[in-house]
Order: structure tokens, then sequence, then C-alpha cells
RNA sequence: CGCGGGGUGGAGCAGUUCGGUAGCUCGCCGGGCUCAUAACCCGGAGGUCACAGGUUCAAAUCCUGUCCCCGCAA
């Protein structure tokens, strides 16, 4: 009987689909996935259906092994410990790691973060690049510890941030960029020859988004706003109110021949290439697509056609 | 049974309160005008008004039930 080589033991924790690339990668690469830590199942949409997260549904498909916790406590860690990883890859996981926990692996846990730390350290990294206009942006792999992502650099790529780009596309990007990043990491920390850098520069906190934040405010700029809907699309999504009624944003072009509108007023346009502007503090902005409540996310010239020739639509 | 809005030609809407001829802005097809056009003019096709019952001389509209979509809340 031939004793088999030793691949490298790694448990991967993630939750939603940025960090499916990731586990992707690392399975790829060749390594061995002894378990996966993601957080229970939860109720999705409006008829609350439980329902696994993507990283439990991918590691379902391949077959791994799946631990199922929001908080690491005993059972949860006693599970860890029975898989007995080398090292932890960790990528949006959704929860706090412990110190008990970060002991647990000899290589301690590799977390992917998209941005350019110390910059943007928090849970929307990338939303909080696109609202402030950031023309850079990228992602890093650490050496996780106690504070809030504040732990040594191993490695780091850099992505532009495009002028239309949401959140959503450039998260997206960053998935699968960082995703070779991660296992480039992790093949370097296991042979030893890793070298963690400690972050220098001035930190910038990026707290989770909430509803509020993509509450468009008309007197804003016109560049201000775009890069906000941008940033907070897909989620929580872009918002304004008509006639006291949510009414939801897609992104928005800007118009800078147009600064006739004042803030908040809409300026349905007829014809074949119907479309709405909205005038802002500084020029107006072209709606792309929009979603007053109750109705379907539509084309912004669809719903212009429907407003007919009223001339007091204004956004609050 | 958490609250609320909605389902009307291909798209977006009006019409429902107070039953009585299918409407508006577009799109599509054909023709015209034009150097040209997403502009303008003329003509045309396309709808069991979500579904199923009920009331009525008559239902998109009133009554009952069902399905589906969406905004909140969680």
């Amino acid at each position: 009987m031939t004793v088999p080589e030793a691949r490298p033991r790694v448990l991967f924790a993630g939750t939603p689909g940025v960090a499916v690339p990731s586990l992707d990668a690392i399975a790829a690469a060749g390594f061995d996935i002894v378990a996966v830590l993601t957080r229970e199942d939860a109720p999705v949409g409006r008829k609350k259906i439980m329902t696994a997260s993507p990283v439990a549904r991918r590691a379902a498909e391949v077959g791994l092994r799946i631990i199922k916790a929001n908080r690491l406590d005993d059972p949860a860690l006693a599970a860890i410990a029975e898989a007995a990883p080398d090292v932890a890859a960790i990528v949006a996981y959704g929860g706090l790691v412990p110190e008990e926990a970060l002991a647990l692996p000899a290589h301690g846990w590799i977390n992917l973060h998209f941005s350019l730390l110390p910059q943007w350290r928090g849970a929307a990294p990338v939303q909080h690049a696109v609202i402030n206009g950031d023309e850079m942006t990228g992602a890093s792999t650490f050496l996780l510890e106690k504070g809030l992502d504040t732990g040594p650099v191993y490695g780091t790529l850099t992505e532009a941030i495009r002028p239309e780009d949401t959140s959503g596309e450039l998260l997206e990007r960053l998935s699968l960029s960082g995703a070779t990043l991660l296992a480039q990491t992790l093949s370097v920390v296991l042979s030893g020859k890793g070298v963690a850098v400690p972050q220098a520069g001035r930190p910038t906190a990026a707290p989770k988004l909430g509803l509020e934040d993509g509450h468009i405010d008309w007197n804003q700029p016109a560049l201000a706003i775009r890069r906000r809907v941008n940033g907070v699309t897909p989620e929580p999504g872009a918002w304004t109110t008509l006639a006291g009624q949510r009414f939801k944003l897609g992104p928005v072009t800007l118009r800078q021949d147009r600064s006739d509108l004042a803030p908040g007023q809409v300026l349905p346009s007829s014809g074949g290439s119907a479309s709405a502007l909205v005038g802002t503090g500084s020029c107006a902005v072209q709606l792309g697509q929009v979603q007053p409540a109750g109705k379907k996310m539509m084309a912004a010239a669809d719903w212009a056609r429907g407003l007919g020739q009223r001339e007091d639509v204004r956004f609050e």
C-alpha cells in the first residue's frame, strides 16, 4: 500500500455568490477542502422559502463536507477542529471568527477582502469605493486577526473602476480575479514562503449599507448621484419617492447638456427616443430602469410613455 | 391568514367610483413626404380586459373564489 502524497488540508468559509469562485479556484488548484463553513439556511423572498447559501449549494454539488453555523460556538469549533485544516480560507463568510477558531489551523485564516487595504475595511468595501468615486480598487489577501480587517497582507491585485460600473458588476470581476489571488496566496503560505506585510496607510471604514444609503438626494450634483446609484446597485438598491410612494431606480447617465430642470423635477420626453430626465443639483440625469411601487422593473422610456401628458411629476 | 399596489392588443398606461360601442402614448406592417431621420402625413393588423363561477336585458366595470407579479414589513 502506497502512502498518498499529503495534500494540504483547507477549510473554506464563505456564504454569498461572490465567494463561490474562490471555492472553485481552491478546489481546482488541487487543495483538499476538508470542510466548507457557511451560514445557516435563511428565508428568502416574500414567501420566506428557506434557502441554502450559494456556497452551501456549490459545496453540496461537489460533494464537500458542509458546516452550517451563524456563529462559531462550541459545536462549530468542534466540527472545525475535527476537520483538522492546515489553513482556512475565508471570503465573505458573514460571521465573526473568534480567537479560539483563529488558532485552529497551523497557518491561520487567510481572508480575501475586496479592497486595497487598509482602505475600506468592513462589510461593504466595493460599494463604498464606488460611492466615493474611487478610480481604482482591488482585492487583498491577509492574515485574519482579532481586529476588523487589520491583519498583515500577503497579496494584492488592482482593478480599475469604470464610471458606469455598479457595485454588482465590479464585485463580480473582483470575485473572479480575487479567487485566483486567494488560491495563489494559499500555495505560498502553505509552502512557508509567504510574506505578510503590515498594512500601511490611512484606514477607511466601509460599514454595511442600509436601506437609507440608497435614498437619493436630488439636491446633490449629478455626478454624486450617479456614483451613489451605482454604489448601492444591486444592494440595497437606489430609490426615491414619487407622491409618497417608493420608486426604485436603476443606473442613470449624465446629461450635461440639460441643466434647466429643478432638483427632482421629472421631464418625460416623448417620441421614438422616449426617456425620462431628472433634475439634480447640477445637470440632469437620464433614467435607465425604474420600478414604481407595485410594478415590475421597466425601462424608463416605457414608464415615461405611460405618464401621458402629466407635467407635475416630481421626485421627493 | 402581517400591511399594501397591480394583471386591459407587442411595451407602458387610462377606463372600474355611478354596468351600456376597447381609449391614450408608443411599437409593429404597408404607403407617402424628405438630401435624410428617432421628425411629419395616410392606411392597416393585433385584445377570450389574468382565470373560474355568480348577478343582469347587458360585466373590463358589481359579488364570490383561485392563480400570478410587485412595493413594504420580517
